[in-house]
DNA sequence: TAAAGCACCTAACAAACGTTAGTGTATTTT
DNA sequence: AAAATACACTAACGTTTGTTAGGTGCTTTA
């Protein structure tokens, strides 16, 4: 066999991930074999461990990237004086194009979680908790602004982060709406139910 | 070792069944093997094959007994003589209340279908895509009536499914509100932001 | 009480798994 | 051009997997 193609420039071990994103999302962490994932970059299984360390490597790999672009852009949301009503929508937009964009990535993440290994898995938890907490102080504080229904916080994060990731129905689906359009009629119904009656 | 425990009037089979749907749950399905199972219900692998086929007939046991339950009520509501708002609210507490009651089973259902061998996979596949229709189709009746906002139908049913499917997350967690309570908040955000401003 | 069969056991199987060792061959660096 | 490095190969390892075969005892039926 020929070696890894490494298309644009990217190294050989990014086009492992991003093959391993989308294998472990059709089929599951578990389900998904490294002579599967081989054979789809086109190479012996034994050959992918010229490049990294183990299969579970590839799956923290995967789960990091996407928790850390999460705390990042929280970060950036925090910091803004909006509305909270307006920090939700941006939080939401942002979550929204993230599974458009990085769709494979962002759903491994989200559904394989369990699978990482220690101290990883503890690292991650402990992220995604954060995560949620932030994101519930934010509709708290527009719940006391009277922006925001009388709710309860984390219910409505559930909900939210929750609906967001139903996108992966939409991405297998064929006759699919666009991508922006699809975003609006989120944030429609989501904020939409959020928002006090006036 | 003993023998499988049957409490109430259960039979051995469903006892297997129940512990599966648990360990599947925690684990994932091809995670999960025979032989955690086995000593779960206090028993050697092998023994579980005196009351099962095999271990995908476990899944494909759960998977269709949750879809079964989700297509008869289906039935039911639709037959109802009530305004497409109501017929919403109505099959969101069943989808809730049903998360909340067999959770196990609605999760690994919900998670793991894609481990279904066929010809159970297609017809699963098939079955869950009917009763989106049919949901989508309340929606849009409701639209056309004025009763709930312009949006997209499909788009609508995947929010709710998957908001739904949050309970996941709130089952875990620990300082949680009681059922009613989250039934209540989920109702309001999401039919809130169903139905028209007025 | 004998017969039937149900529910368990131990032992073992073949297949699939992640991973390592050792070797050869391109490619890059000096 | 020689040396060093990067990348691929084949072969094999030790586990774990789902499942089957065949045997033993307990429980229900006749």
């Amino acid at each position: 066999m020929g070696r890894i193609k490494t298309d644009s420039n990217l190294t050989r071990k990014e086009v492992i991930i991003t093959s391993a994103a989308a294998l472990f999302k059709e089929k599951g962490f578990k389900a998904a074999s490294m002579r599967e994932l081989a054979e789809v970059v086109g190479v012996e299984a034994a050959s992918l461990y010229n490049h990294i360390h183990s299969k579970s490597e590839l799956l923290h790999i995967i789960c990091f990237e996407v928790a850390n672009r999460y705390m990042q852009t929280m970060d950036e949301i925090e910091a803004e004086k909006t509305t909270s009503i307006q920090k939700v929508e941006k939080l939401l937009r942002f979550l929204i194009a993230g599974m458009v964009l990085h769709y494979d990535e962002v759903y491994v993440s989200d559904r394989e979680w369990k699978h990482l290994s220690e101290p990883y898995l503890s690292n991650f938890q402990s992220q995604r908790r954060t995560f949620r907490k932030r994101f519930a102080a934010i509709i708290e504080q527009g719940i006391k602004k009277k922006e925001i229904k009388k709710i309860d916080a984390a219910t409505a994060v559930l909900i939210l982060l929750h609906a967001v990731s139903g996108i992966e129905s939409w991405h297998r689906s064929k006759v699919k709406i666009n991508g922006l359009e699809l975003e609006e009629n989120m944030i429609t119904i989501l904020v939409g139910g959020l928002k006090m009656n006036r």
